[in-house]
DNA sequence: GTGGTCTAGACCACG
DNA sequence: GTGGTCTAGACCACC
């Protein structure tokens, strides 16, 4: 299973989804072309609603990471590069940023944690 | 006027405020023992909901970086008590670096971004 | 009662919503800033569930043309040219030129279908 | 082959197969009396399943636009007998006129398009 | 009050 | 088998 769901979650189910899908994705542990598990099979695993996973596959579908053909599953898209707000991810990164420091991190110790995220997700890459 | 609220933001009008005052006392702007301004006051700067104030200074009491008196307002606390929770931080990042690696950013320019926010938020440092 | 909804209808109720509300913003009838129903009200009006409208909703917010403020409702985005496909376009036009085409329509006749239904969209316009 | 099928397409493969079709007999090529391919050697053209090609023939049977015999294949049908819902038609070109709006496209530019699909239609005309 | 999310269960469309 | 849509009804988050 390389999925999880945790209904607890500040996130709600179909983000966390949303957002373990395309990091496998990122890895490349799901190339171009690989399926993705059917709606139905992902709810059973996760023990969440058919329609939690739906939205999430229309989530991704929206974005062009992945393409559901009706009837045959959804499988990953060619590899198109995304397009991404770079505004927007600095505002998501300052809130952060602040917690970090405020933990008494230093930048050197922030890039380097910045950096094993970066190795960890990479890693798994073909 | 050090903080603002945006109703238009994606960020609730309360995690706005939990942010922008979570990077004051990260550049340094707020010290320890710094008082903030009152619920009240800070509510008709900003023009919404007394309310929502409220919300944000208990979420940063929570988080131990202000320490609310009943009657005599609210405090930065000294740097010690606050807590932090790497894996959280961890988990926030993960999905940003994944949108950015997808936007085929290379590591040098995702740790250049860092670097820059990183200079940011503590270029304001008194 | 601005938009109407008909199960019995080809496409489903939420496109339809989508459709009739692209429509009024295209007409000038909403224009940016206007509120949207809210997504009760309209599930209400329409007869239909309220999940079905806010599925409308969201995808009229992933086209950049309404904004959700949580707990403020919806309203109309400030007048950003919308991208569209022309590719795709075309493709969706030409069973429907070919349907006309079939019903010994001259050209003449399907422009000035064309140019009819424009100035009843445009009509309203302020 | 005048026609093909492309599962990558978001249109279901019977509704490209029903859509070319009609394009054809629209621009001239296949003309009425003529015999459409059998359902099997279409089929195993375009390497889809037989349903499929199946309920592309009976919904154009259904148009009037073709006319399936028992056992003696189809064919397309006199002019005369194909029914048309101007309606409809108008229904399905509302949406499709209200994003060019949107999109900024000026009466003429979407006239001009139109015109440029009508000639590819009837260019091919024998 | 508003919108957001989730569930359980139904029925339809596609291949 | 697959995904798509819809319902009824629940509970949560924001202001």
């Amino acid at each position: 299973m390389l999925i999880s769901a945790d209904p607890s979650d500040d996130q709600p189910i179909y983000q966390q989804i949303v957002d373990q899908l395309r990091q496998l994705v990122a890895a490349g542990t799901l190339q171009p072309g690989d399926p993705l598990p059917s709606v139905r099979q992902l709810a059973a695993d996760l023990g969440v609603n058919l329609n939690t996973v739906a939205i999430a596959y229309r989530e991704l579908a929206g974005e062009g990471l992945v393409k559901i053909k009706h009837g045959r599953g959804a499988r990953v898209t060619a590899a198109r590069e995304q397009r991404f707000d770079e505004e927007q991810v600095r505002k998501l990164l300052v809130p952060i940023l602040s917690k970090m420091i405020l933990a008494g991190k230093t930048d050197r110790e922030i890039v380097g944690l910045l950096r094993e995220e970066l190795h960890n997700i990479r890693g798994d890459k073909t």
